[in-house]
DNA sequence: GATAAAAATAACAACGTTGTAAAAATTTGC
DNA sequence: GCAAATTTTTACAACGTTGTTATTTTTATC
């Protein structure tokens, strides 16, 4: 059995409700009282009941992530960075790894102050279940809910633009274009866009598709490249994972990035700069996004933003050793 | 303002108690307005409030994970087989990623009904946070605590045996060998008392310490391994990001597995077969292992058992193609 | 059709908090 | 040292449920 304000009130000879405002901190209650009181609490190891806290004050201090696909490794630091500046605000977070449908549905039920949703694929049609907690999402935009979204498609249009400026002319793209993942969709839109805008030549085997974000997919398309007609000066890529790919094959091939080859991935991690040679990349900064998130999150909490809004996320390029003027 | 269990009352005409019964399919309620209740209910789309339920009842259905290291992937699928399991029996699982304490904190305060602790490796001596919600260890048991525990000493000793049975002789072992964490050093201890017990011979170059589970630190060894002046018939890797890395290396000078070399790993996981040679292994399947959790949370939710116990998931050796006897 | 037994419903006190209104204790002003 | 003003403390009603007890309605028996 836990103890209980009511402990804390009966020992320290006030009432209960003293014991409260003193736990608040509260400037109703005596600044001797209020000590004595914190002491006893202390001493019998008191912690607050949320239940019953979160049942009169409608808050508790949760964000709910709903984080489907636990097994996403890209999304790992930046949940911990998120849980970090939440935690800097006394907010906790609380993880689902069930259906999105189902975690909506127990973080209603727990009363958390927000929702945070990682999407990992713009689903169909099927709405989201009601639900009374705001929603944030992250990846996708959902519906008419407020979204953070990085700026994918200007990324790779600034990758191309930062080849270009290198002379560069003969490129190769090699990423995920399923059709129904658009988020990678829109990063091969910001390529291709990049490609008529400066008048770059295209060829048949300009695009090569992994159908997924596996580094294997990116070997294998990669070993399928150098070995054809096409010989590009510099290849983007959709993602870390592929870049992993990527890099192994050059490697076998005795292809030297960045002399022979030039290198530019998606993917603005810190990993970048622990290959053999360090990955000039693009995109946006895990921290930025990060803290876009969270100040999203507050925004939806306070109501601060009366419309459902979508926060973009400002990509940004870190030049490292990947990557030669031709 | 969510809907409540009286608005229900009010517009199906009857008692909020009734509604409550209603809710709960208790006997006590005459099935034609049980029927009439539940139809207002789900017109409402409502919600029951978990706070107020948990406040009287003091359970929750919950069940928090303390997962401090989000990043391990290893342990995601095991989370993913645990929530699945939890989830039949009407639980749910809630994540968080802050420090264990401060874990164990926040789930107290939601009275959680079981906490199961991920321990990366055993932590000196501060003990944890005082806990009203009964613990259970995974990893390494912690000062009093029920705990589930993998055999990985018997798990290495059989695969030596395994190894041995097929007449080999000249064994290796590529892992982690760090002071700080007895959990893989477990592991080698098993090996080596193996090594003892079947009387083979020892050589300096037999266990290469990767200092940690990275792929690229089993690639190092084992090419390192490859270049000495020991020629071990047979590897035991210490894990499977390990054996990824001993794997490559293996490609790469050219030695055939199993013809060339037999290699055996710890790490029960299905993706075990999915390199080029599918690799045997040994260690318990995650599938035992999550159903071995699962089952300890209901005992230690129930107390069936009295006083804190220790788990042990028996271990399983997989044959795939990565050894051959000589 | 009145009475007892059984079934269905309603009333209400918990659960552990917070916040507001009322009461008590202390300080101030003269 | 007494009333008024101020500070401090207490009492009590919420919050949304559950479970127990009391009440009402229905059914069965003669």
């Amino acid at each position: 059995m836990s103890v209980t304000i009511k402990d804390i009130a009966r020992i320290a000879g006030v009432s209960y409700s003293t014991v409260s405002k003193a736990l608040n901190d509260s400037p109703l209650v005596k600044k001797k009282t209020k000590e004595a009181i914190l002491k006893v609490a202390e001493q019998l190891g008191y912690q607050p009941n949320m239940a019953a806290k979160s049942l009169v004050s409608k808050k508790s201090q949760i964000i709910g992530v709903a984080w489907p696909t636990v097994e996403r490794p890209a999304w790992s630091t930046l949940i911990t960075k998120i849980n970090d500046l939440l935690g800097q605000q006394a907010y906790h977070t609380l993880l689902s790894i069930n259906p999105v449908d189902s975690a909506i549905t127990i973080f209603n039920r727990f009363h958390v102050d927000a929702i945070l949703l990682f999407q990992e694929e713009s689903r169909g049609r099927p709405g989201l279940p009601q639900s009374t907690v705001p929603i944030l999402c992250y990846g996708k935009p959902e519906g008419q809910l407020s979204a953070v979204d990085v700026n994918r498609r200007k990324a790779m249009f600034a990758a191309v633009r930062y080849l270009y400026e290198r002379n560069h002319r003969r490129l190769a793209y090699i990423g995920d274009l399923s059709p129904n993942d658009l988020i990678q969709q829109e990063k091969y839109i910001g390529f291709a866009e990049a490609i008529i805008q400066f008048g770059l030549p295209t060829h048949p085997l300009m695009t090569m598709n992994t159908a997924g974000n596996s580094a294997d997919q990116g070997y294998r398309l990669t070993k399928q490249l150098l070995h054809s007609a096409y010989e590009p000066t510099a290849i983007v890529s959709g993602s870390y994972d592929i870049t992993v790919g990527v890099m192994r094959a050059l490697k076998e091939e005795g292809v030297i990035v960045p002399a022979d080859l030039s290198l530019i991935s998606y993917d603005n991690i810190p990993q970048m700069a622990s290959f053999d040679v360090p990955i000039t990349a693009v995109g946006a900064p895990i921290e930025r996004i990060a803290a876009g998130i969270v100040d999203s999150l507050f925004a939806i909490i306070n109501k601060t933003k009366l419309s459902p809004f979508c926060k973009q996320i400002e990509i940004e390029l870190v030049e490292r050793a990947s990557c030669q003027p031709l």
